[in-house]
DNA sequence: TCTGGGGTCCTAGGACCC
DNA sequence: TCTGGGGTCCTAGGACCC
C-alpha cells in the first residue's frame, strides 16, 4: 500500500488566539497573544477554571483547567477575559472551510483541530501545508501548527511539536528521533493516571514504551497496553472520515452556583436539565433506552446511576422523572456542587415502529415539540417553567449556544 | 469565589441462562 | 447444596480526549 500523506491542523491557543484576533479587528490595542492571559470562565458561577491560555502564561506554568485562583497565584498580572462559544464557533467553521478547498477527505476532530488527507493532494504536501498556514494567518487572523504524517496519530504527534505557527513533519523514519525522546505523557492516550503508572515501572519516555515486550504490557493494562504500545510505535491505522461516527450519547451536566441542599432544589436542576438534554435528542431525531444522573458532592467525589428503560424515551417529562427516581436512589442528603443527566443507547424515534403510540405520549409528544418549534424561533427563555421563577436555577442548562452575531468580523465571514 | 462541560471507550462484578 | 464454565446483559466507575 501507498504511503498517506496526513495532515493534522491545530489551531495555537484556539479560544484565546480566537478571542484576540476579534478584539484586534475591534480596534482594541493590546494583543492578549502577547501577554500572560487566559480564556476563564465565571468564577462567581464557580465555572472559574482555564479554557485557553496565551503563550506568555504558559511560561508561567498555567495550565488548561486548572482554577483561576491557581493561574492568578502563578502569575498575579494575569489577564483573564470571559469565553464566547458563539465566536469560536464561527472561527473554526470559518478554518474549516478554508481548509475543504485542499482535500475532500477532511474530518474534523474537534472545535480546533482538523485532519485532512492529502494523499492525493496536487501540490507538494510542504508547499500545502504552508500555503494553508499563510492563508489562515492572512485570512482569517490567527495562527495554526500543522502536523504531517503517514498516519493521523503521527500527524496530530507532529503538530504539537514546538508551536506556534509551525509545520512539522513525522513519518515513520523519524520516530526514533523526533518522538522516541518526549515524556511519556506526550503520548496522545498517555494521561496522568498512566503516566504515573508508567514511571512506576520505570517508563519515562514513549521510546521507553516502545522498547517494552508487548506481551508484557498487554497483560499488565490489557486492551489499553496495547494501544499505547501500537502508539508508541507509530502504529495506527484509522481513515480520515468526513462523515461523523453515529453519535452514542448526549448529556448535559452543570456546576451548580451554590451547593444544593435540599430534594426541592435538586429536582430543579435536574428538570433544568432535562429541559435541555430532551430537546438535543429530539433536535437528532432520537430516542434513549438509557438514562444516567450523575452527581459530585462538595468534597468532589462523583457517583451515577443508570437504568435502562422497556421503552425509548424522548419527552421531557419522562426524562425528568426518571431522573428524580434515579436521584432519590442515589443521593445521601450531603450538599450537591455539580449535576449530570446522559441519554445513551440511542436508537431512531421511529414512534410508528416503536409501537408505544398511546394517548398520553401523544399529546406528550407534541407539546414537546411544539415548546422546541418556540424555542428555536423565539429563544430559549421564550418558554420558561414557572417554577424556576426566583429559584436562583436557570431554567435551562447547558448545550444550547445563542447563536451570537458578530457582524463586523468581515475577515472571518 | 480553588477545581467546566461535552464526549468515547474499557473493565469488572453480579445476575441470569444453558 | 460437595461443585463447572461459557455467554450475554446490566450497572458503576474510571480512563482518556478536546
Amino acid at each position: 500500500m501507498e504511503q498517506r500523506i496526513i495532515f493534522h491542523i491545530d489551531a495555537n491557543s484556539a479560544f484565546l488566539s480566537w478571542e484576540a484576533a476579534y478584539r484586534i479587528q475591534h480596534g482594541e490595542k493590546i494583543d492578549l497573544r502577547e501577554i500572560p492571559s487566559v480564556v476563564g470562565g465565571d468564577e462567581k458561577k464557580r465555572h472559574g477554571i482555564v479554557l485557553a491560555k496565551s503563550i506568555p502564561a504558559k511560561k508561567y506554568g498555567i495550565k488548561t483547567g486548572e482554577s483561576l485562583y491557581s493561574a492568578r497565584n502563578k502569575c498575579p498580572s494575569l489577564t483573564v477575559v470571559p469565553a464566547r462559544h458563539g465566536l469560536y464557533i464561527k472561527c473554526s467553521n470559518a478554518m474549516v472551510g478554508l481548509l475543504k478547498k485542499y482535500s475532500p477527505l477532511i474530518q474534523r476532530y474537534s472545535i480546533d483541530e482538523v485532519f485532512l488527507d492529502y494523499t492525493y493532494g496536487n501540490k507538494n504536501y510542504m508547499a500545502a501545508a504552508n500555503e494553508m498556514k499563510e492563508r489562515i494567518k492572512k485570512e482569517l487572523g490567527f495562527t495554526v501548527n500543522i502536523g504531517i504524517g503517514p498516519n493521523k496519530l503521527l500527524a496530530k504527534m507532529a503538530s504539537d511539536f514546538k508551536k506556534p505557527d509551525m509545520i512539522h513533519t513525522l513519518f515513520y523514519h523519524e520516530i526514533e528521533k523526533k518522538m522516541w525522546p518526549l515524556p511519556v505523557e506526550d503520548l496522545f492516550m498517555v494521561g496522568y493516571r498512566t503516566k504515573s503508572k508508567l514511571n512506576s515501572r520505570g517508563i519515562l519516555t514513549i521510546g521507553d514504551l516502545a522498547r517494552q515486550d508487548k506481551k508484557y504490557l498487554c497483560s499488565w493494562l490489557k486492551k489499553y497496553g496495547l494501544l499505547i504500545w501500537n502508539y508508541a510505535n507509530g502504529i495506527e491505522d484509522s481513515q480520515v472520515r468526513n462523515d461523523s461516527l453515529p453519535l452514542k450519547s448526549i448529556g448535559n451536566s452543570t456546576t451548580t452556583p451554590f451547593d444544593v441542599e435540599t430534594k426541592k432544589e435538586a429536582y430543579l436542576v435536574l428538570l433544568s436539565l432535562s429541559e435541555t438534554v430532551s430537546m438535543r435528542i429530539r433536535e437528532v431525531e432520537k430516542c434513549a433506552r438509557v438514562v444516567t444522573i450523575s452527581i459530585r458532592n462538595n468534597e468532589f467525589y462523583s457517583f451515577s446511576h443508570q437504568r435502562k428503560l422497556n421503552t425509548p424515551i424522548d419527552s421531557t417529562n419522562c426524562i425528568y422523572e426518571t431522573s428524580k427516581e434515579l436521584f432519590d436512589e442515589l443521593w445521601k442528603g450531603e450538599p450537591i456542587r455539580r449535576f449530570s443527566i446522559e441519554l445513551s443507547q440511542l436508537c431512531s424515534n421511529d414512534f410508528c415502529q416503536l409501537s408505544i403510540f398511546d394517548l398520553v405520549y401523544e399529546k406528550e409528544r407534541k407539546l414537546d415539540r411544539t415548546i422546541d418549534k418556540i424555542r428555536n424561533k423565539y429563544g430559549c427563555d421564550s418558554v420558561v417553567r414557572s417554577c424556576f421563577l426566583y429559584s436562583g436555577i436557570k431554567p435551562l442548562t447547558g448545550g444550547v449556544i445563542m447563536e451570537e452575531e458578530y457582524p463586523t468580523m468581515s475577515s472571518l465571514l
